[in-house]
DNA sequence: AAGCCGGGGGT
DNA sequence: ACCCCAGGCTT
């Protein structure tokens, strides 16, 4: 890219938008809270999964205040199922630390709301551009690409290097103003025509000023560690109209899960799945146990009309669901074991 | 610089 | 089975 073309870029690219723009819920607001809010969902998750929580959430907490006067297990159930947890510990802190120390006024700077926990670079610039419209550059995974595309970037995307060429051409293409909806723009293009498979370059409203050679094996990135196989045990434990969780203290902090079990039974399980987690592939195993003398602190009885007000990691709630179908299931036929193999 | 953190969608 | 995703934090 040659810097005297920038406002030629600029200006097909901004015509595309106008034209083939999405229509997202977060771009239809100027309140900087409810834009934090999307994009602390948006880290590493697709826009068609945060669509239906960003809506709940901003019922259950319309604004700073009301998120900041929440509780923490309010928090997490509104956010089970998304994934990355520490992202709504970090956001409800952050909306502690605006209400408290910032009187409820949300901060205006990048440099401010880059204090915040959970925001880093692209996140406090994200804010900053589309809530007061701030000429700041923003790279993540749509511009990464796009960019790396353009520069016919022989560095992995990843890497310091391959960070720092992306962030300035970003810098450099800004415009002094409107950079809200040029950034926006930026990204539709990388989502919807510069996308990671084939990208659709004879629809490209820039390709003119593309240099990438083999735009399909572009962005360069450091290969995935292997996955590694683990095995957890879990104890399912009925009394009464009640099972027994467990607070998570180390993964899925705060959430509520089956009672580890150090030493699974011989006997067959009642439940056993596999699910993904990070570089992992886990086989949850749950076990028919009976009930403990005493209760460890972080243990307690919940009333089976009542487990779904509470935050649970997705494979535990997925068992929980099935179990409970099973149980409810089996007690109509009669029958005492409810074995389930869900190997997928 | 590398590892860690979830879960679902798309192919 | 993979790869991908509006990243940030810790080590």
């Amino acid at each position: 890219m040659i810097i005297s073309s920038f406002p030629k870029f600029r200006r097909a690219l901004l015509a595309w938008s106008a034209a083939h723009g999405r229509d997202l819920p977060w771009r239809r607001t100027r309140d900087p809270y409810a834009i934090l809010v999307s994009e602390i969902m948006l880290q590493q998750t697709q826009v068609a999964t945060v669509l239906s929580y960003y809506r709940e959430w901003l019922r259950r907490f319309p604004d700073v205040r009301t998120l900041a006067a929440a509780s923490a297990s309010d928090v997490l159930h509104a956010w089970q199922g998304l994934g990355y947890y520490a992202r709504a510990r970090n956001l409800h802190a952050a909306a502690k630390i605006i209400v408290e120390q910032h009187r409820g006024t949300f901060p205006t700077s990048a440099e401010e709301i880059r204090k915040l926990p959970g925001v880093g670079r692209y996140t406090a610039n994200a804010v900053a551009t589309f809530a007061f419209d701030h000429s700041l550059p923003i790279v993540e995974a749509n511009t990464a690409r796009l960019l790396a595309r353009l520069l016919n970037l022989q560095l992995r995307i990843d890497s310091t290097a391959g960070q720092q060429h992306l962030w300035s051409l970003a810098t450099g293409l800004l415009p002094r103003h409107n950079a809200g909806t040029h950034n926006s723009a930026l990204m539709d293009l990388g989502a919807l025509i510069c996308t990671p498979g084939q990208p659709n370059c004879p629809a490209c409203p820039v390709r003119e000023f593309c240099t990438a050679v083999h735009p399909a094996k572009l962005p360069l990135k450091k290969p995935r560690t292997e996955l590694k196989q683990l095995t957890e045990h879990h104890s399912y434990i009925r009394r009464n109209g009640s099972i027994l969780l467990e607070q998570s203290t180390d993964r899925w902090r705060g959430m509520w899960i089956f009672p580890r079990l150090a030493n699974p039974p011989a006997a067959a399980p009642l439940h056993q799945s596999h699910f993904p987690f990070t570089h992992h592939r886990v086989a949850l195993r749950i076990f028919k146990t009976k009930a403990p003398r005493g209760m460890a602190a972080n243990q307690k009885w919940t009333k089976v009309e009542e487990v779904e007000q509470i935050a649970m990691p997705s494979p535990h709630r997925r068992a929980l669901r099935e179990l409970l179908a099973a149980s409810a299931a089996g007690s109509c036929r009669n029958t005492s074991s409810y074995v389930n193999f869900n190997t997928r």
